[in-house]
DNA sequence: GTCTATAAAGTGATAGAC
DNA sequence: GTCTATCACTTTATAGAC
């Protein structure tokens, strides 16, 4: 897997760093250039020097994170492919390398476990808008991958249906990413952050039951996958 | 239900028709008072002169879209609750109640469907940031009240997975609001831009899944409500 | 490489003429 | 109510001294 540091000067890796974080807490539209420097004590004209202009900054950030996590997405796929050899993939097996490559990244980031998720969600977020055309394309293509083998998955329903559902995981995925704190809601004690793993867990669940609706016989059948991945 | 027109001023109401459009397309964070103003061909101070800030126009619009669905949505949950006076709700007519009253809403306003949903995304999205502490506390009574019947209607769930799922369940539905164009994807021909109606069939089958899983049991029995309500 | 100074454009908001 | 002009500030980016 790609290496996720980039050490060259200090004083650029710091501006890196700083860029990371003010990004995942607060979204790329809202941080500017001056934030950034400031946090990480540089002067105004750092970034510029560094990166060329803010969007090239952007753009590296982007590809750094989300290079590695697409790269071991798609290694994922073709393993569960070869392992089923044309045969339907369980559900479960497709949301988890859709999502499980998180776990892997998050080790090699500088970023703590909750920042990482957070810049992660929102470079998902901005997907089919502002995005350089080749990373674009890249998520296209991975994109492709996974409804075809999610519409092998799931051959009694239709393509069409596929396609919304993935859609519905997509959205469900970013936000459990982005907004890590929220589910402080009402009788929910001291369960305010479980670990990464636990979340992943419960999410592949749930998208794994969304995309399955309605096959009720096949359930029991093809469900039974690597349940014990997942089951802890 | 709350009359979503405000008319007064022929130009105060070209103002906000501007506004809730650019809002609904770019994210209220990108469209600035002059963007606004240059669509409506009113002049720069117009907002400052009929709205006091940019931040009273952001505060007008949520209200304006949000209130409604809230209330809406929370007389639906009540009625629901005398219906089955007690007992467990089917999971699908709780999700039913959450998103169904976007299309009474829809139609009450100027927006085209498209933008509205988009809109209201945008504001789902907000919530828990940036958002008036009174919309904010109506948020919050509305996703206990949820929350609280959802656990009812799966007793077999633990609350804080209940907690989790809901989660998964609303970035779903702010995702689908927002992007609405996206599902442009491989073999999906002409099924660019089903109805809302149809949408809302979708997620709300998606998502009853999602929020039933392991229940396999209980399926055939909790899962029947009115499924001709939505099954089309 | 790092800094200051500054350019050029954009931001929300306001005073005051009409 | 509408408009122009303008203030005070922030934005990204760059030129040039050190």
């Amino acid at each position: 897997m790609r290496d996720l540091t980039i050490p060259q000067s200090e004083a650029k890796r710091r501006l890196l760093d700083s860029a990371e974080l003010l990004f995942a807490e607060h979204g790329f539209e809202t941080v500017s250039v001056r934030d950034i420097t400031q946090h990480a004590k540089a002067n105004v004209a750092a970034i510029n020097y560094h990166f060329g202009t803010r969007e090239g900054l952007i753009a590296l950030v982007v590809a750094r994170y989300l290079t590695p996590v697409n790269e071991e997405r798609l290694t994922r796929l073709e393993t569960l492919e070869r392992k089923w050899s044309g045969k339907a993939v369980p559900v479960e097996e497709v949301i988890d390398a859709l999502v499980r490559p998180l776990v892997g990244v998050v080790r090699k980031s500088e970023l703590s476990e909750r920042l990482f998720c957070m810049l992660l969600g929102r470079i998902f977020a901005m997907q089919g808008a502002s995005l350089p055309a080749a990373i674009e394309e890249q998520a296209r293509h991975l994109s492709e991958r996974f409804t075809r083998v999610l519409g092998k998955s799931l051959v009694a329903v239709s393509p069409e249906e596929v396609v919304w559902r993935s859609h519905f995981v997509v959205g469900a995925m970013i936000h459990m990413l982005v907004h890590q704190d929220l589910p402080q809601r009402p009788g929910n004690g001291a369960a305010g952050a479980p670990t990464l793993e636990a979340r992943l867990a419960r999410f592949i669940r749930f998208a794994s039951a969304g995309m399955r609706e309605g096959l009720e016989q096949q359930e029991a059948v093809v469900k039974k996958g690597p349940q014990a991945m997942f089951d802890f």
